[in-house]
DNA sequence: CTGTTAGCGCATTCAA
DNA sequence: TTGAATGCGCTAACAG
C-alpha cells in the first residue's frame, strides 16, 4: 500500500515523521496542531523531528480535511486596477503582510463580478476582500451569503468595511484653503458617480457651510475618465466670469490636471489659484508646485481589512463593523500656505486643521 | 458511509451529479475532464447536469489527487512593491488576466525570500513568477529546482525571463535627444546598482558612442532611494562648470525630480535643459512640462510571464527562453521636440528613432 | 464504455 | 496518552 518512500527527494508528510518516530500519523497531527491530548515529551519529539525533516503541511491535504484553505481572495474591479495607479496595490501590500503573519495567503483577482463567485465555489479561499466602490452591491451581498466578506474603500449597510474618512479628510483640506483666505473654492473631480468622490464632495460642502460660505454649483466640475480628468474638468471653469481662487480636487490626478490647465491659462499656482488634492500618492511630490494633498493610509487599510476578515472567519456571526481610517493633510507648495516660509518640497508637512 | 445529502444548501460534488444520473463518480470525472473513454451521450448528460446543479470542482480535492493547484505564485521583494508605484501592479494585472484565461489564479506575496520557498513547500502553487531584479539569485536558482520559475523585469542565465529591452529603449531615448541637437547629455538615476538601471545606462552610453559623442563620467549622477532621487542626483550636476543641455533619467520619478531641480535652479525645461524619462507611468503626463518617456508595456510583460510559465508546467524540461519586450518612446513636452509644433499634452506621440 | 478500488495528506472521531 | 479507522473531493489504474 505504501508506495512513496521519501528519504531523498520528495516532500515530507506527517507519515514520514510518524514512521521516523514510531508513532501514528494521528498523534503527529495532534502534536503539530496542539490539539487533543499529547504528552509533552512526544510533542517535543514530534516538533523536533518535523523541524529536522523540514516538514511543511500540505495545504491541499489540510484543506480537504478541514474544508478551509488559509487563502483570502483580494478582488478589485477591472477599471480600478488600471486607473488608480498604485492605490489598490498598496492596500494589497498591507493586506498581504498582515495575512502572512497569520499564515494566510492572498489570492489576487480582477474582474470581481465573475471571479469572486468562482473563487468561492472552487473552494480556493476562505473569505473575500472586495476592494473599490465600483463593485455591484448585489455581488457583494450574494458573496456575503457564502463566505465572510470585507469591503475596502467602500461602504454598504450590513457589510464589514474599511474605508477612508473621506468627509473629514475633504473638510480638513477645504478648511485649510479657507484658512488661507480663499473664499471661492472649486471642486474638481473625475466624476461624482462614485462613493469616495461623492463623500469628498460632501466634505467640501460641509466645510464651506461651516464657514458661512455659499456652495456654488457653478464651481463644481466633472471631467472625463483617465489621466486628463482634472485638466478637462478645470477647463470648464475657465469660462466663468469670476474664476475660483482655489481648487479642491477629488484626487491627486485630478489636481495635477487642474494645475496644468491653470498654468496653461496663464495663471499661477498657488498665487492666482491654490490647489489641494486627495490621496497623497506618488504624483504629489512631483507636480509643480508640489501638491498639497490629503494623505490616505493605504497600507493600514489593507491591514485592517485582513484583521477584520480573520476575525470574521472565527466569528462569522459577529455584527458587521465599519472601520474609518482617518486622513492627514500634507502641506506642500500648491496651496499657498508655504508661500512666505521658504522651501516647499521634500515630504511636505502634516498639519492639523 | 454516505453522510451528506446536499439537496439544499451545501456544495455540489461529482458524487451528487453521479447519483442524479445513476453513474459512478469516476465516469462523471472523466466526462467533465474529457479524459478516458466516455460515450458522447453520457458526456452530454453529465455536462448538462453539472451545469444544472451549478457544479464547480473543489480545487482542494482535485489538488490532492493531481498534486497540483492551478495556482501561480506572484512574488515581489518588499522594497519594490513600495517604491515602484504601480509598476509591478500593472504587470500583475496582465499576469492575472492571462492566468484566469486558463483557469489559473495568482497567489500574491511580498518578501519573496521567505515566502517563495514557503508557497512551494506548502503546495500552494504550481509555479512561480518572481518579479523584480532585486531578488537574490540563489533564491531563484533554489526555487527553480523545485518548481517552474519565470522571472520578470530581471534576467539570469539559465532562467526563463521576461524583461524590458532596456538597452534599446535607452538608446532610442538618448538618440532622440541627440537628434534634437543636444550634445551634452547627463544620466540621472536613483542607483546604478540595479540591473534595469544599469542596462539603461548601457543604452545611454551606446547611443552616445554610436553618435561619436564622448561618455563623460561627470555627467553621471546617482541619487538616493525614494521620491527625491532625481532631485538629489541632479543637484550634484549643478556644480559643473558646463551644465548639461539634456538629461536622460533612468525612470520617471528620477526625471520628475530632475525637472524640479532644474527649475529651482532658475533654468527652463526643455529650453535650457531637455529631459527624458523611462517607464511612462502615471507621473509622465503630469510633470511640467509633460514628460517625454520610454513606454514600458507592463501589462504585456505579465501576460508573457504567465504564458511561458504555463508552458513550463507542461514541458518542465524545455530550454529556458528570454523574452525581451520592446519599448516605445512617447514624446511630450519635456524633450523639446514639440517646441515649435503646438500643444504638448494629451497622450503624447510615439515616434521611431 | 463504465464501475470498482485505491489513494493523494491531513484531521478527527472513537477505541484502546 | 496513543492508535486505528474514516472521510474530505477528486483522479487514476484496473477490471469488467
Amino acid at each position: 500500500m505504501r508506495n512513496r518512500l521519501n528519504n531523498s527527494g520528495r516532500t515530507v508528510t506527517i507519515r514520514d515523521i510518524a514512521e521516523a518516530l514510531n508513532l501514528s500519523p494521528s498523534t503527529v497531527s495532534r502534536a503539530l496542531n496542539n490539539k487533543g491530548r499529547v504528552s509533552q515529551r512526544t510533542k517535543a519529539r514530534v516538533q523536533r523531528m518535523a523541524e529536522k525533516l523540514g516538514y511543511r503541511p500540505s495545504m491541499a491535504g489540510r484543506g480537504l480535511a478541514t474544508q478551509s484553505t488559509a487563502n483570502l481572495g483580494f478582488l478589485v474591479s477591472e477599471r480600478q486596477l488600471l486607473s488608480a495607479g498604485s492605490f489598490y496595490g498598496e492596500i494589497m501590500g498591507g493586506a498581504e503582510e498582515t495575512a502572512a503573519e497569520s499564515g494566510y495567503r492572498l489570492v489576487f483577482a480582477t474582474n470581481a463580478t465573475v471571479n469572486a463567485p468562482l473563487l468561492v465555489a472552487e473552494g480556493r479561499v476562505d473569505g473575500l476582500i472586495l476592494a473599490g466602490c465600483e463593485l455591484p452591491p448585489e455581488l457583494i451581498y450574494r458573496a456575503r451569503e457564502l463566505v465572510p466578506v470585507v469591503v475596502v474603500d467602500n461602504s454598504l449597510p450590513g457589510i464589514d468595511s474599511v474605508a477612508i474618512d473621506n468627509v473629514r479628510g475633504a473638510e480638513q483640506a477645504v478648511a485649510h484653503l479657507i484658512a488661507q483666505g480663499h473664499r471661492r473654492i472649486a471642486f474638481v473631480t473625475e466624476t461624482l458617480d462614485n462613493l469616495s468622490f461623492s463623500e469628498r464632495f460632501q466634505g467640501y460642502r460641509r466645510a464651506l457651510t461651516a464657514h458661512g460660505l455659499p456652495v456654488d454649483e457653478e464651481l463644481v466640475a466633472e471631467g472625463v475618465p483617465g489621466s486628463e480628468c482634472g485638466y478637462v474638468a478645470f477647463r470648464k471653469l475657465l469660462h466663468l466670469e469670476r474664476l475660483p481662487n482655489a481648487v479642491f480636487a477629488a484626487n491627486d490626478e485630478a489636481a495635477a490636471g487642474a494645475i496644468r490647465a491653470i498654468k496653461e491659462a496663464g495663471l499661477k499656482v498657488p498665487d492666482d489659484i491654490a490647489v489641494v488634492g486627495f490621496d497623497d500618492g506618488a504624483l504629489a511630490p512631483h507636480t509643480d508646485p508640489p501638491l498639497t494633498s490629503v494623505r490616505v493610509f493605504r497600507h493600514h487599510m489593507g491591514r485592517w481589512a485582513v484583521l477584520r476578515l480573520l476575525e470574521l472567519l472565527k466569528e462569522p456571526d459577529s455584527p458587521p463593523i465599519e472601520i474609518r481610517v482617518s486622513t492627514s493633510l500634507v502641506v506642500r507648495g500648491s496651496c499657498g500656505a508655504l508661500r512666505r516660509k521658504g522651501g516647499d518640497r521634500g515630504k511636505g508637512r502634516a498639519v492639523g486643521v
